[in-house]
DNA sequence: CTGTTAATATACCGATCGGTATTTTCTGAT
DNA sequence: ATCAGAAAATACCGATCGGTATATTAACAG
């Protein structure tokens, strides 16, 4: 009987995945070649194709990893929060965690590769749009949380407050990589918190 | 005497520019061909060529027209207000006339090129630098006025306040754009116009 | 109308693109 | 140690890339 080596498949996938990302970050979907990705993980071309279908499907696969990063660690922080209030403050914290992490890589994934598939690639698109949707729909809900538990004021409107903070990070984000002044992204994640504390139930 | 025909020479660059510019907008840097160009134009290599030394040229030139119809929108509706207050809320208030237009292109120019220029083009990355900066200068000008004339807070901090309200256009453009949804936009404009107000000496 | 030159189109260049067929190398169960 | 099968490397494909040299067309001063 025959043993398939599947870990090693899978490891050489995973190693590709993240050499790649950080590249289809900074450099966009359509800037980045396949020689480029053989300059990146030292394989070439007959590899690659060997462990993805094409490049699409490195370019999506990369995507999720990046946005990957950002999820886990802002999951270990909500966890980590007891109340809504406190939960919703996990997202500046985490962020101001990973900003370095994250501009060190090229910015925000999402910003990055919305910006650049919107109009190139539908598969990307839709897992971009998946992702902001997530993010979304996770702080209405931890607001709506709030609201009920007596923490955040009742007449809060859950999704404009989800939206506007969305908006500041992404832009802070955005700005922060372009002009290299991180007083973007720390000046914006100040603010989603004064917007937090604005909405506390006093 | 020969006397050049320079009009017919500036008026198919600057028709080239009309057409190129929403593409490069849409597709991005990379993304853009030379064969998009001319598709886009219905004129051909070799007419691009004579007016324009290279694709970046080209980029360059789109980005530039992008920018200014922004900058031409806002400019008429600072020079209309009287106060540094009122000129102020210009800005949010020309984004509010101006944003389907905007996205109906492609979404905001300084923060395509910026995700997509940044690490791929120098030149390009330069221009979108240049405007981020005159954009912010501009906000901390109008604001320092304000302070001198007792319409602003004296303790507000300009440059605070101007970075928090790129970022708010910027994120709010992006997503508006990514996810079709125009509350992204529009409450981020609802969260500067409620800046400017706070802000505002009583 | 003519001659000159600017403007545009055509035809072509080497390089690189994404992708594939084939060959070689590596892996590990027996 | 063998050997089948998986994984990776090599070699190659047509298409398209950005760019250019040349030919054609259009504009206009005389």
């Amino acid at each position: 009987m025959r043993y398939f080596d599947f870990n090693k498949a899978e490891r050489t996938r995973q190693y590709i995945i993240e050499k790649a990302a950080p590249v289809f970050n900074r450099k966009g979907y359509a800037g980045t070649s396949l020689s480029d990705l053989t300059t990146a993980t030292g394989l070439t071309k007959g590899s690659i194709y060997g462990n993805f279908k094409n490049k699409d499907e490195v370019a999506v696969s990369a995507f999720e990893h990046n946005l990957g990063f950002i999820i886990k660690n802002l999951l270990f922080n909500i966890k980590k929060a007891d109340t809504p209030l406190h939960k919703l403050r996990a997202y500046p914290k985490t962020y101001r965690n990973i900003y370095k992490t994250v501009l060190a890589n090229g910015g925000c994934p999402v910003l990055n590769t919305a910006a650049d598939a919107d109009d190139l690639n539908k598969d990307l698109h839709a897992s971009v749009l998946k992702g902001i949707e997530q993010w979304k729909t996770g702080l209405i809900h931890i607001i709506d949380k709030g609201k009920a538990h007596g923490e955040i004021k009742a007449e809060t409107n859950a999704k404009r407050v989800a939206e506007i903070i969305i908006s500041l990070v992404e832009g802070g984000f955005a700005m922060a990589k372009t002009t290299g002044e991180e007083g973007f992204i720390l000046n914006a994640l100040d603010e989603v918190e004064r917007i937090i504390a604005a909405i506390e139930q006093a």
